[in-house]
DNA sequence: GATGAATGAGGTTTCATTCAT
DNA sequence: AATGAATGAAACCTCATTCAT
């Protein structure tokens, strides 16, 4: 194996380790020592791959906003043409997401808890990585508004950031491990996209 | 004015102080000696009316959790017997939460970051809060079922929490101080009220 | 004792306990700890009064600088109109340093290796303040041409930088207390006057 | 080349490269691996040539005594017979003082600044290697005794000492880089062989 | 009750040195 | 012989908490 590729395979195994450790014990609670036993490494081998604490944080959350962003561009905002292939699409991204989080708890963590209060900077970044999102979904239902299957009158912004609230909520199951197995996240898929497209008055 | 209510009054004081500290500057970031710095106190006295740094911060939290259980409980989830009982019911719930998160942005900020992941059992508590918010929120949608203004086969549980979703992304925008005047605040109560009941596909 | 004060106090205490420790172990070899330790206090303690381990060493050698520079300030170098008066005023000059070194090792010790290479700051303020205390001897010496009682074709910047030059390796005798009695400090005082006024070829 | 000078070529190169690392950053702000990648090596590779960080200081400094000496053993202490015999031989180990220390002026810094204070140990060889000095010096003076062409009551020990402290000052000026060209090195030349055979107040 | 001086556990980080490749 | 990945001792420094005044 090449060096290079040697090299960042033991950035992943430090990153993975310290992604796990801070779910299990929180960000400030784990130590770079903690880290590093979990590995069996001496601490500060740590330090010959990232610069310092905040700097692993800071990577294990690009590639979380990395996974995310590919789940997010599997799919085209401008390619539907109806409602039912825009509802198809959300459930498609749904599972997508679901899938993410469910299949490494860790990450879910890290998005929604250790990442937000960490420190300020990394506060103001997890407030604009949502105002991101919310900027992707707007996308889908400006579609929907231009090609007509949406109303005309939806107010985007908003919208889009409520519906964005729908799925963080959903996700947020996933912390708690209470969307493992297939028939609990086909539940929430279908319960949100229910919400989502006919509201919970509608049929 | 009774010693008893002295010192209450002097907690109060501590508490607004340390809640709008841990706001600005973060909980961890925030060391007593700043809190009292703000009062013009020493960083001694804190100690003679709170244990330690986390017991002002359970305590800030408490009053958070309190005030919005106040707004909550203003109104009553099986009073309702129509849909547009229930929307009214929705919208006041609405603007009594964005009234009160515009009106002290610290407390928004507090109850959406600082809290999340000061530490291991913040977070559970953080995430018991939410599970607890879904509960009520699904008291009243199954007021809704009951009664028959909301059908049968809603999947409550879901519901509750993608609903709560919708009214936390929109109460975030309040952190980031998009919601400060009436106008604002209304166009985010009728946005996430209109997905709410009818969706955004929906009229 | 009013607080103020005391704090002055406890700066000096802790300033000469780490001059001591400096001079004897060496500045890098020292430990905030080993400081401490002397004190019999905790370390944190030192934080109290100190920014920081260099900030002491600037401290103690900022101490010394205005000792030296009492020292020197002690005679006018202007005031003297024959050889004899500025012989006797080199004299005095010359005793007044001996006593000064001579009677605390330490900061002998620190002017002369401590500090020197201690960083490339510290190294850089040391070759400043030889060439301020050459300034200073080359105001006598332009007295003394101006006078008529030097040769007009004297090299003052050169040999003021010389006779600092005898000072300074008489001086070092203390660093290793060959130099302690009083007899010997006359001896050193008298052999470096003499060669300085007269040469070693001179009567 | 056979394989033993090979090696001994290759100390050198790393000696020479510590040297300017040293004097530019401080022997204590330079990390081993500052030395290789100015060679251009691993930093591995120092510790087939050299035992430690240490022992390189070590090595690099017996080469400046190594040379300083060379420079005073091409006089001999007890071949001149004149005063002016003596004064030319001053001027001509002060030439080639300057000489050294000016073309390579890594070599001063080093013997003026980083090794006076690197640890306790180079302290004290510092400190042993002026009274080598001074005994050196103490020989020419004793001669010029012992012929007749210096005072009989002159104190040899301390104007050995007084003298050397004046060349140290002069050549202290190598640091700083200002004795650079031919002519200002004439001048401090001149100007302390005059300061030592006749004083400041001699013709 | 109020204070702030004192404390030291605890954490981060550096870097000289070793040693398997 | 050359390398550089790995190591952990060792140092610095912060700050929550205690407690004598």
């Amino acid at each position: 194996m090449p060096p290079e590729e040697l090299t960042e395979r033991r950035r992943r195994e430090i990153a993975d380790a310290a992604a796990i450790t801070f779910a299990e014990q929180g960000y400030h609670a784990t130590g770079i020592a903690d880290i590093a036993r979990r590995l069996g490494i001496g601490h500060g081998t740590f330090y010959r791959y990232f610069k310092n604490k905040r700097d692993i944080l800071k990577f294990v959350l690009s590639e979380v906003t990395r996974r995310l962003g590919d789940v997010l561009a599997s799919e085209d905002p401008t390619a539907t043409t109806t409602v039912e292939e825009y509802r198809a699409q959300v459930v498609r991204i749904g599972e997508g997401l679901f899938e993410l989080f469910t299949s490494e708890p860790a990450i879910a963590r890290l998005f929604y808890v250790e990442s937000v209060g960490a420190d300020h900077e990394f506060s103001e970044q997890w407030l604009d990585a949502q105002a991101a999102y919310a900027t992707v979904t707007a996308r889908y239902l400006q579609n929907g508004v231009d090609r007509g299957f949406l109303p005309a009158d939806l107010d985007i912004e908003v919208s889009a950031r409520a519906v964005n609230g729908m799925i963080f909520a959903g996700l947020l199951a996933a912390v708690r491990g209470s969307a493992g197995d297939a028939a609990e996240r086909e539940r929430w898929v279908q319960g949100i996209t229910r919400l989502m497209f006919t509201g919970i008055a509608g049929g």
